[in-house]
DNA sequence: TAGTATTATGTAAGCGCTTTCATTTATAGC
DNA sequence: GCTATAAATGAAAGCGCTTACATAATACTA
């Protein structure tokens, strides 16, 4: 591989002018650039990132870490992001974390020795406290889907509660008055905030939460045909369950198939985060949109603008969810 | 952030013996190792990546390129790549390719001027020439899922005929003869090979693939509810219908409901690669496990082994489909 | 115990760039 | 035409490591 040396003698100039070519600074004249563009044409050379890396003390790259790789959200998200980075010449180095915190600090960890400019970070497990501390550190970073106070300026995150709001009063203003909720561990934020705007909704039409009608599920499959078997054991009557995310209210729309019920005719069912099966499930769920690729493209314009000064972009740090109504849920019928 | 040479002055020794210890090179005595250790623990030392890279000419990353950072598939081979990766301390660089040429091209050039040391590519509009070409630069790179006979020890795939062969085979052992074919984009060698399959299963029943149950789809969900349509329009009678791959068989899975017809009651569908999805259709699809992570994982220890001089890893480079039965599958009414 | 083979450590030359500072060359002002 | 100023280029010092090669310390042999 050519290197900055040799076409600068090609050239004729000097290495510094070489290098000046390529940074495109402006105090080289048209006919220097020109000779050295032409050099390295003819020597094929590609300059060395990891050279320039030492050099400008800038690796260039973001790492980015994610519970997992794999599932319906995270895909989502990364191609936000790395399409972002790929326009601006930057790279992403990935790392799964698991949602757990030995894990995630691990891959901290390894993230920061290998240079990274940035952080995007999607933690679940970790404390806030640790993020704060790491806040101290040299390495800038940006949460993805976390509020955390004092790093408020570093969060980019849904409007969960909203959401939750937005859910119910879909099914409120379709005629339902008893909605029974599926929630997630509500040891996690967004868990509690989209209950939240569950309750919120019902109590625009003065109606609040049933004890019996809510239940914690876990955010997998499991939890949501548990959910509803328990639900259904309670003996109150509903014409709606709301699950605080797809997975469950897949594993309701099983269960309720298994125990001969059908789905909206006997009761509607909401999901929340519109992954990709939310389409392929029967009936189609109608669930609440997570723009998540918006949300790691923006993580990533916050990098792009905090760490490599590029002013023009703006930064948007709370986005909206919005209603998709598919086919999982009817009015109710008159009472 | 400390350096090397804070560490050896703090201890006592020089860079070089500092630079031994980091390397586990056996040459230094336990008493030198302990004082250098305790200076690192000491100043927090933790080595620059970048430096180590240029001076050693080797950046420890690896590039993967695959078509799409979302959907079902690329996820989990990502998974299988990473785990095994970051347990080497090596990391992954990606880039996504949108199965365009341009785009491929570019991002192979891309992660080449990032100096990986090596490439994972999971390419399909890049030619066979090109990789060919590619395979006499200096970077060694595996391909994923793609067989190009000059290439053939750099190549991991899996075995799409015998896929093919196990779809078709099951639906004649549930007693299944008039069986429908929605086949991929036959350009692409898997749907070629798929296919292949499907007649060598029909071949052992002296049966061969007829010309109307035969529709070549593009491996969307439109493709499967177009081809379903297209079948049923044909007016050959068929009790199963067989497609190359699962969001095809999802496709005709809804098309079918929406024509009145009943899976598997009036005719079985089976898919192909067994994505997460397939678990939430309705029925459940009956499909052909594809093992992408496994294999993702077999791609890392190609280069684990090839180029990190990891002898002791073992490398699979042709993986066997295997039969997934669920519920879109029943068998035949006797005629 | 001298002489040799080993083993442990140090010295210093890069790796391929960026960037500061100094120098040369062109442009302008009078 | 000569100085003052700006623009273009060059020289060289790193960036933080690895790794020959040289040297010093220790162990082994006869």
């Amino acid at each position: 591989m050519a290197t900055i040396y040799q076409v600068s003698e090609l050239a004729g100039v000097s290495l510094a002018t070489v290098s000046r070519v390529m940074n495109n600074n402006v105090r080289v004249s048209e006919a220097t650039r020109n000779k050295v563009l032409q050099a390295m044409e003819q020597l094929g050379y590609r300059p060395n990132s990891i050279a320039q890396s030492l050099a400008s003390s800038r690796s260039n790259s973001i790492g980015i870490l994610v519970s997992e790789l794999h599932g319906p959200f995270y895909g989502e998200m990364l191609t936000g992001i790395e399409a972002e980075f790929r326009a601006a010449g930057k790279h992403v180095i990935i790392a799964a974390g698991h949602s757990e915190r030995a894990t995630e600090e691990d891959g901290i960890e390894f993230l920061l020795s290998r240079n990274c400019d940035a952080l995007i970070l999607h933690v679940e497990a970790v404390s806030d406290q640790y993020l704060i501390d790491l806040s101290k550190k040299q390495t800038p970073f940006v949460l993805l889907n976390r509020q955390i106070t004092a790093l408020a300026d570093r969060c980019i995150s849904l409007d969960n509660e909203l959401g939750g709001y937005l859910a119910t009063r879909y099914l409120l203003e379709q005629g339902h008055r008893h909605i029974a909720y599926i929630a997630g561990p509500m040891w996690k934020t967004d868990a509690r905030d989209r209950f939240h705007g569950h309750q919120r909704a019902l109590a625009g039409y003065q109606l609040t939460a049933e004890e019996a009608l809510f239940f914690e599920g876990d955010f997998r499959e499991t939890g949501g045909s548990k959910g509803l078997q328990a639900l259904l054991a309670s003996g109150r009557p509903f014409s709606a369950v709301v699950c605080a995310n797809d997975e469950m209210a897949s594993g309701a729309l099983t269960a309720a198939r298994e125990l001969g019920y059908e789905v909206p005719a006997d009761f509607s069912v909401m999901g929340f985060d519109n992954v990709n099966f939310a389409y392929y499930t029967y009936p189609k769920l109608s669930t609440i949109d997570y723009p998540v690729s918006a949300m790691g493209q923006m993580a990533a314009r916050w990098v792009l603008q905090q760490v490599y000064q590029q002013s023009s972009i703006e930064v948007q740090q709370i986005f909206d969810p919005h209603l998709i109504p598919r086919d999982s849920v009817a009015e109710a019928a008159v009472t």
